[in-house]
RNA sequence: GGCCCCGUAGCUCAGCCGGAUAGAGCAGCAGCCUUCUAAGCUGUUGGUCGCAGGUUCGAGUCCUGCCGGGGUCGCCA
């Protein structure tokens, strides 16, 4: 299982200090101090925004690259090359600088002193299961929507990307300094949940010895229901027998959903994933004026709403078209293509209206992020819902919708067949209980959210290069064998965590060692990276350059003995290497902690 | 037909809200590793970034138009 990473919780959200050094930011800010100098009384109207520090394509242009001096020299009325001699001149005045050059149109590169290296390993350390966090979030409140299945059964895979992605995502962001808040929309409310009822019904029915017979057409066959018709009947006895649908209806839907979401927790939990908030779609048409109702007479209020008729749909005709006038959200001013029914021809509301009423709903609630997990089916609803989101917060919140793409199962290379009228779907229990969790839960974000993704039964459990979640796993694995290993050989030797603090960093010159120092201090600008274009890939993409340079490191030292990290004959270079591969479990474990995936001490 | 997403090496994909000679893994080729945990490591081959224009000092990245694949198209959720 999952173990719960240490910066979960809320009070340990509180407690958070200032963030660790991120080193480009560190630079950024050195340059952008060299440029105002220059500038000299022009530097009030200078944007700096846009000039920024980052990791050059090629390591040998050195450890930083800066764009300032193409970017700000129009302004200074000075040439790019010239600017960025200038800038070049004043850092390598800085001790922390090696060297500082000038290439192409005016890039300035930075080769980091050791020295600097160094100490910014020592601030990652000293910042401990903290390193990376960020405060770029403010503590603003994010609300990320996801998951969101119908209550109508067991989950099945393809809800599986969704709940992983959404869950990887919440952490990120809390990662970086957002006040999160995951939430569930219980689709309680329409045609598919009366099915659901007239299906545990018959259930009921079977429950009190009743023979069924076949499951008709139309309604749901899984055996997942025949608890609930045990459940009515220990409830009610035969008194629902004797009512019209109209009355038992609502009696045997509230208990039917209610068991599904029980059941779709349980799904949930075993994939480590827990909603704060569930919502349900039923509450908002409930009262009066329902939710949506007031929603609905606001926006009408606002003029966003109105009586019109909509021009049929180019392409295939639906086959019961037939020309109406209707009630319509004016869509369309705010930039989607056909203005949207809210009101259906039996007069109750569109999936539409409800979640117009919802996000509504979340916007009163403070948050001014919102973000939905869908699937890659509701691409179309992006725009709608986009619009109506700037209707009802007037503009002042912002909806990004992620899709996250299909998943193609395979068995050794083979699809493996799904057939939704058989009812021989996979449910997500199923591929938990073959993998595991970590397998699917590192899977699902090792690739692009709208990119489709191939996942193999077989592969994704075998202990290879191949499998990328065994790599990474393995790397952290590794590096904790190494520790019990220093233990064993050097029982003398003191690697608390303060003695490690304490060890000769400045001993770590070997071009292996200072690339993974390099890579690891990449880590807070890669959470915020992620964290701002809302993709938690990144940080499994991150995770396995780290593993790569660990393992790349660790093989070094089969051939060159001198380059292991245990080093019998040397202590203080043992500590200071024991130091760095300390470091690297602290981000292996973080990053991995955000995507939801253990970190093993050893693997079997 | 309208809209959305995708198109990058033989294969699977990255490419960090415009930056330098476009990267990684697999496969191929050439080596190394029998151990601090074996399931790895090093080097190497390989791309007109779907096509054509445009914006820019600079485009895989932004804009327009095509081509190809997927999704979607009032009262499903």
């Amino acid at each position: 299982m999952t173990g719960h990473p240490i910066w979960y919780s809320r009070r340990a959200e509180r407690r958070c200090r200032t963030p660790p050094m991120n080193i480009f930011q560190d630079f950024t800010d050195r340059i952008n101090a060299v440029v105002r100098s220059i500038a000299g009384d022009d530097a009030s109207g200078l944007d700096l925004g846009r000039a920024i520090v980052e990791p050059p394509r090629d390591p040998s242009h050195g450890d930083l690259a800066s764009n300032a001096a193409m970017v700000l020299s129009k302004p200074l009325d000075l040439k790019p090359r010239d600017l960025a001699t200038r800038i070049a001149v004043a850092l390598a005045r800085d001790p922390d600088v090696a060297t500082a050059e000038v290439a192409g149109p005016g890039f300035v590169n930075v080769r980091l002193a050791p020295a600097y290296l160094h100490k910014a390993l020592a601030s990652v350390l000293a910042a401990d299961v903290g390193y990376g966090r960020s405060d770029i979030g403010g503590g603003r409140g994010v609300n990320v929507e996801y998951v969101s299945a119908n209550p109508t059964g067991p989950m099945h895979v393809g809800h599986c990307r969704g709940a992983v992605f959404g869950d990887a995502l919440a952490n990120l962001l809390a990662f970086a300094g957002y006040d999160v808040t995951r939430e569930y929309y219980i689709n309680d409310a329409g045609a598919q949940v009366d099915v659901l009822a007239r299906s545990a019904y018959l259930r009921y029915q079977e429950a009190l010895g009743e023979d069924i017979g076949t499951i008709p057409e139309g309604l749901y066959p899984g055996d997942y229901l025949i608890p609930v018709g045990e459940a009515l009947a220990r409830e009610h006895g035969p008194i629902l027998l004797a009512m019209p649908e109209s009355e038992w209806l609502p009696l045997v839907r509230d208990t039917a959903v209610a068991m599904m979401m029980a059941m779709i927790r349980e799904d949930l939990s075993a994939l480590a994933i827990e909603h704060e908030v569930f919502f349900s779609e039923r509450s908002l048409t409930a009262g009066e004026p329902s939710a949506v109702a007031a929603v609905i007479a606001w926006l009408r209020e606002k003029g966003y709403i109105y009586e019109g008729r909509l021009p049929p749909p180019k392409g295939q005709l639906p086959e019961d078209w037939e020309d109406r006038e209707q009630t319509l959200f004016r869509a369309t001013a705010f930039g989607d293509d056909v203005d949207r029914p809210l009101i259906k021809s039996d007069g109750s509301y569109t999936y539409f209206a409800s979640d117009i009423a919802y996000h509504y709903e979340k916007y009163r609630r403070g948050f001014r992020t919102l973000i939905d997990v869908m699937g890659a089916d509701h691409g179309g609803y992006i725009r709608r819902m986009q619009a109506a989101v700037e209707a009802i917060s007037e503009g002042g919140a912002e909806l990004d919708v992620k899709i996250v793409q299909l998943v193609r199962l395979f068995r050794d290379g083979e699809p493996v067949k799904m057939s939704k009228r058989s009812g021989e779907f996979v449910t997500l229990r199923d591929v938990v209980d073959e993998v595991g969790v970590d397998p699917i839960r590192f899977m699902m974000v090792f690739r692009k959210n709208d990119a489709p993704l191939d996942f193999d039964f077989r592969k994704v459990t075998e202990q290879s290069r191949e499998n990328p979640v065994f790599y990474v796993q393995y790397a952290y694995a590794r590096a904790c064998s190494i520790f019990r290993q220093a233990e064993a050989e050097l029982p003398d030797l003191d690697i608390s965590p303060e003695a490690l603090r304490a060890a000769r960093l400045d001993r770590l010159l070997d071009p292996g060692e200072t690339t993974l120092i390099r890579r690891l201090l990449e880590y807070p600008r890669a959470i915020e990276a992620a964290a701002t274009a809302h993709e938690p890939h990144r940080v499994a993409f991150y995770v396995h350059d780290v593993a790569s340079e660990l393992h790349a490191h660790w093989n070094r030292g089969k051939e060159l003995p001198q380059l292991r990290f245990i080093n019998a004959g040397d202590s203080e270079s043992t500590l200071a290497r024991l130091a760095l591969v300390h470091a690297t479990k602290l981000v292996l474990s973080s990053g991995l902690a955000i995507l939801g995936v253990s970190a093993p001490e050893e693997m079997r």
